[in-house]
DNA sequence: GATCGGTGGTCAACCGTTTGAGTCAGGCAC
DNA sequence: GTGCCTGACTCAAACGGTTGACCACCGATC
């Protein structure tokens, strides 16, 4: 009996299906998939039960299931680009923390959607997520309203500021003032920044942090030293060069992220300009990447991963109703390698 | 009245709730929302329940829709670890076409589900999931039968073979074959190959394609020449230090992506080895990174985006109870910068 | 010999949508 | 006045699971 359900090219096989072959209720098998702890059953019964499962190959439905229960046991991630290596330790973090309580983390991204965050909210935004994480990019005040108004739980990862009202994100200004007190540290005095593009945010705190953290080392910042440009390569080498080609060129550069970082090394290797011996550079985040670098990139390392966990964690357990606003400052440490030099160390210490 | 449903803190709003508000019956707000032709509908009412949905900041339940229609609107797709920047190619045209057919891509790592596949075949086994791609990794043949008997749509990306039942490559011997042909056209006759990890299956396609291409031009294969390396930095470098302290190193070196590339080059550096005076460089794929790499790097471009596109039209358009084989091979071209030169031209062309 | 408490289940309502079939009022042809 | 059509809806049965309530049987207890 019941072939068709089994080796038809027919349709799926259903609880129905189950629990006809094992001669029990549909409820029955429910209760054994779920470890209902109301169910008794023998271990005749219980054995009949699984190989009928097995025998079908039947999954329960996910739409069925969260019809019922209200829950997906599913959690969205949507990031700007995948092509920003920072996303991949989020990710990484945030899938890690899902997997602990039992749940899947599905990312996308803006870019395939036309850059269009609306349309992830419409075909996310009900019943098949139970909540959403929001990385990057920018959020305006209107969508987190409408975030509000489906009830999901949301929250945004690395967008701080009064203006928004659930998120998580890393102590930038804590990582730009460690870089930055590295390299008076080093000697130097015309320490130059590349900053992030206009409108993103952890690019607003990092520069902040940069200017803040001149002053408190007594320098006054020099506008012609604070350029910005795209978190990637090309970016960060256009900043590079206009930067060196100035007619008072800075001494070290602290550099947004790690893409631009690459872009800026290698704005300098074009120019023939050795780092450090001429001009140090250090930029925030310590993705695997830097270290292979040349020369090896000294960095400020965040906790990109622990972000991810925690984002999860809070996204679960904190009221969807109330605000969030949470700065993760630990560990962000300095992680030096051979891209910055004291100054004046001079050509000694440049590679052949 | 039904205030309830749209300032409560309590639940969302559901299809019957925009129906009580408008007036009308389920039926007719479910046939406006998807556009049934068998609706005939006076404008004012039509008014009506667009009001009430807005009003109520309604949304369809994807798990109730797909419950019913047995469809999702939603593809799946597995990769290895998002660290790798060829799968943000992938995605980004995966994504596209994906949006293109009116369905959002969800992708997800197996890291996160402690390199379990199999959780996350539980996962988005039934009913989460029109269609799963599988990209990269390792598939067993059990693997395959379990996703047969699950009844989903599925494909392998860049996992060719006779073992294989649904799957689209890249034409990864070719890649290896222009490679070659370009550092022996160089003149170059001691070249090595830096390839991928044992088991993976481009690994092994293009080390075929290496060592044909060096047959097709004369030249016999040295053993002491052929490595394997991650596809990560650190895996590059390692293969590239053996390489290079060998008593007879190579003069030119085809790595197997991008990632170790970095690490081969980084190792020179460390070496004070000159790229490409004293040895030449090329790798396989041409991410928007190689042209940022010190010295730039020659590579050969492959079309990644098109296959992450190509995989989603398939997998939506072929019989998932067929095999499908399919290897594109165009476009693959070289895309030369300075990583490789002329044997012999010698230390006249490094950077001072 | 009626009652009690497990044990090992069964029953049926419900979750939110979709969709084939049916209803009903009004207009028109004959 | 009857029949037929059409426009504008309404009705109700699925879809596949979950879960609180219920039941039949059996051995033990009072």
């Amino acid at each position: 009996m019941n072939t068709m359900a089994r080796d038809g090219k027919g349709r799926r096989s259903t609880i129905s299906d189950v629990a006809a072959l094992a001669k029990v209720d549909r409820s029955v098998v429910s209760r054994l998939i779920n470890d209902d702890p109301r169910l008794n059953i023998r271990d005749t019964t219980r054995q009949r039960v699984l190989d009928a499962i097995e025998m079908l190959g039947y999954r329960p439905h996910a739409g069925a299931r969260s019809l019922r229960t209200a829950r997906t046991q599913t959690l969205g991630l949507l990031i700007p680009d995948f092509a920003n290596p920072v996303y991949a330790e989020i990710i990484k973090g945030a899938e890690r923390a899902a997997a602990k309580v039992g749940s899947v983390l599905v990312t996308g991204s803006a870019t395939g959607a036309g850059a269009n965050t609306g349309v992830y909210l419409d075909l996310l935004g009900h019943g098949r997520v139970d909540g959403l994480l929001l990385a990057g990019g920018t959020m305006s005040a209107s969508q987190q309203d409408e975030l509000a108004r489906i009830r999901l739980p949301w929250l945004v990862i690395n967008q701080a500021g009064p203006g928004k009202r659930r998120y998580i994100a890393l102590d930038d200004q804590k990582a730009a003032a460690l870089a930055v007190t590295h390299l008076v540290g080093l000697g130097h005095r015309r320490i130059a920044h590349i900053g992030g593009p206009r409108g993103s945010d952890t690019a607003r705190r990092r520069r902040n942090g940069y200017l803040h953290a001149l002053r408190q080392a007594g320098l006054e910042p020099d506008p012609a030293l604070l350029v910005t440009a795209e978190y990637t390569p090309e970016g960060g080498a256009k900043a590079m060069t206009h930067l060196l080609q100035s007619s008072a060129p800075p001494t070290a550069v602290f550099v947004a992220t790690v893409a631009s970082a690459i872009g800026a090394l290698h704005a300098a290797y074009e120019m023939s300009i050795a780092i450090p011996a001429q001009v140090s550079v250090i930029a925030v985040h310590d993705l695997p990447l830097a270290a292979s670098l040349i020369p090896p990139l000294t960095t400020v390392r965040m906790p990109l991963q622990h972000l991810g966990a925690r984002a999860v964690e809070m996204l679960l357990d904190e009221d969807p109703n109330e605000d969030i606003r949470e700065v993760v400052s630990e560990p962000i440490e300095l992680v030096v390698r051979e891209s910055t030099a004291a100054l004046g160390a001079g050509a000694g210490s440049a590679r052949p």
